[in-house]
RNA sequence: GGCGCUAUCGUCUAGGGGUUAGGACGUGAGAUUCUCAAUCUUAAAACCCGGGUUCGAUUCCCGGUAGCGCUACCA
């Protein structure tokens, strides 16, 4: 097959946010299409008008934009219209298309009309569960004479309309999985369009159901190979068959197994926010998630190299290296994947990304002077490298805008600290120092005083340094002071409610 | 119940008829630092069970077990 011929497609159905195991399918779509130069089609499944919300689609087209998921046919990002030359590519639209193909199935009697009621098929159900076997159509209505259909219809007795699949075994490939088999009598006459009914008082055509419209879709959009859940893998006898009765070609089939939660079943809300809003919410960056989900399920020829930018996984990227397990989502390894990219990420692309966690705390986004923004930047990268994600930057950072002495002598540890007598010699010669200096101390400054202090106290080691650290932050952990003394004198020169180095070391220097 | 998919360190995986079974995350220890984080060094840690084939099986075949999926006039 030419490269240039390839296609493949993601196609979510907008009920629902974009989460982890449609957003890893869309990707290994995403990379194969790159890796090899075909097209990269996305097609949205809203054919349950009821559950479908553009509020949903719009979302899913966002996040495959973060993500960098880029399609060559599809809708556009911001209005309705679509590009490719085989749309439309949402399925409300094609519904005239459906009903055509399924009037060409009537009338070659390859499908057929099913007046079975739910009733009658849940009794059928229900027998073959007592019999031990499989759960399949027995196909009454295949053999139903011109006559009855016609009062069926006339009576406007609801139907589906069903194909009739034949007695053999159908076969087809799975690219990972190698040829999978299905006997017939595993595999009923699949429903092809449901709830139709005849009648004098308005006939309905029905609405035709997933397993058809796909298999149409993928057939007229020229899909060449089919990477989706394995969840589908039952399914596909029935569309084997569906595209065997238009004497379309079955294309290749890769199917990826399910991604499960820490307790092994399948990952859901429960394990906590697996959608992908709620990841960049939590300040996860879009290539850390790429390469995770890159590597939940594929790794490359010799499994050794596991950082990967977006460029290198499409060089990588083949179906080869896809495994067949079922692979447990690891929150751990996304963090070390993402404190990696974090390191790399500029600060401005950092600060803007974590500007909105401190919503109140700052001035309004447009009317920010520069100073402020220069500042913000250093304080965020200060914080940066001891945290998996940006979320977690507020509470680490909620001492710079506001400390509270008497909380921070409530901490036992803290108070055993600051107790000491030494503590107490540290913080009042320090604070002395700061007090005779009167512009902003730099880091310098308070190397030097804490040399002087060492040696003409005699404390040293965290004796010294501790209840510094304690007063200043409010903690005995957090980032060095090389870094935490500018960042505090910086922002306490911009006049928006940051207390200083001299403020803080007051509210613990008993007078 | 039926049908199907899967099975290597705790987790993601590489590998493959004879290997010291490799890497990554996490974990333990050590180094460094005023603390935490980072960084570096290092250690522990795996072939589901039973048969068969074979000189030899973790690898191939069969069965079992377990996990997961599907079992709709949902998508």
């Amino acid at each position: 097959m030419e490269s240039d011929s390839i296609r493949v497609r993601f196609a979510p159905s907008p009920t629902g946010l974009l989460h982890v195991g449609n957003a890893r399918t869309a990707l290994y779509n995403w990379l194969f299409a790159r890796h090899i130069g075909g097209k990269f089609v996305l097609r949205i499944e809203d054919l349950d008008l009821d559950r479908s919300k553009t509020s949903f689609e719009k979302q899913l087209i966002q996040d495959l934009i973060w993500l960098g998921l880029n399609w060559d046919e599809g809708p556009n990002e911001n209005d309705l219209s679509e590009a490719g030359d085989v749309g439309p590519y949402r399925q409300s639209r094609r519904m005239d298309l459906y009903a055509t193909h399924t009037a060409q199935l009537l009338a070659e009697g390859k499908a057929y009309r099913c007046f079975c009621t739910p009733e009658e098929l849940e009794e059928e159900r229900q027998q073959a569960i007592a019999d031990g076997r499989p759960q399949v159509y027995g196909g009454r209505c295949r053999v139903m004479n011109k006559f009855d259909i016609k009062e069926n219809l006339l009576r406007g007795k609801t139907y589906s309309v069903r194909l009739q699949i034949p007695d053999r075994t159908i076969r087809f490939h799975d690219m990972i999985r190698g040829q999978l088999e299905f006997a017939p009598e595993t595999v009923s006459d699949p429903i092809l369009v449901r709830s139709a009914h005849g009648g004098t008082a308005g006939a309905s055509p029905g609405v035709p159901v997933y397993n058809y419209v796909v298999t149409i879709d993928d057939a007229l959009m020229g899909i060449t190979h089919v990477i989706r859940g394995d969840d589908h893998i039952s399914n596909t006898p029935k569309q084997v068959a569906i595209y065997e009765a238009f004497g379309w070609k079955v294309p290749e089939f890769i199917h990826l197994s399910t991604i499960l939660g820490p307790d092994s079943e399948r990952l859901s809300k429960r394990h906590g926010a697996t959608s992908m809003s709620g990841f960049r919410e939590m300040g996860y960056l879009p290539e850390a998630l790429v390469n995770y989900l890159a590597l939940l399920g594929w790794s490359t020829e010799h499994g050794e190299a596991e950082i990967l930018s977006p460029d290198q996984l499409v060089k990588a990227f083949t179906l080869e290296g896809i495994t067949n397990n079922p692979a447990i989502f690891d929150f751990e390894k996304l963090n070390s994947l993402n404190r990696h990219y974090l390191k790399l990420a500029t600060p401005a692309r950092l600060a803007a990304l974590c500007w909105d966690y401190f919503g109140g705390l700052l001035p309004e986004k447009d009317e920010v002077p520069d100073a402020v923004l220069v500042w913000f930047f250093h304080m965020i990268a200060m914080f940066v490298p001891s945290v998996n994600r940006l979320g977690e930057i507020p509470a680490k950072a909620a001492f710079i805008f506001h400390m509270d002495a008497n909380l921070t002598r409530a901490d036992k540890e803290n108070e055993s600290v600051l107790a000491l007598e030494s503590a107490q010699r540290v913080l009042t010669e320090l604070a002395a120092r700061v007090r005779s200096k009167p512009g902003p101390l730099s880091a310098a400054d308070f190397t030097q005083w804490m040399t002087e202090i060492k040696n003409s106290t005699g404390i040293s080691g965290n004796e010294l340094y501790d209840p510094v650290r304690i007063a200043l932050s409010g903690t005995s952990s957090g980032p060095e002071f090389d870094t935490l003394i500018p960042v505090l004198e910086q922002g306490a020169a911009l006049k928006i409610g940051i207390p200083g180095v001299g403020q803080r070391l007051a509210a613990f220097v008993s007078s």
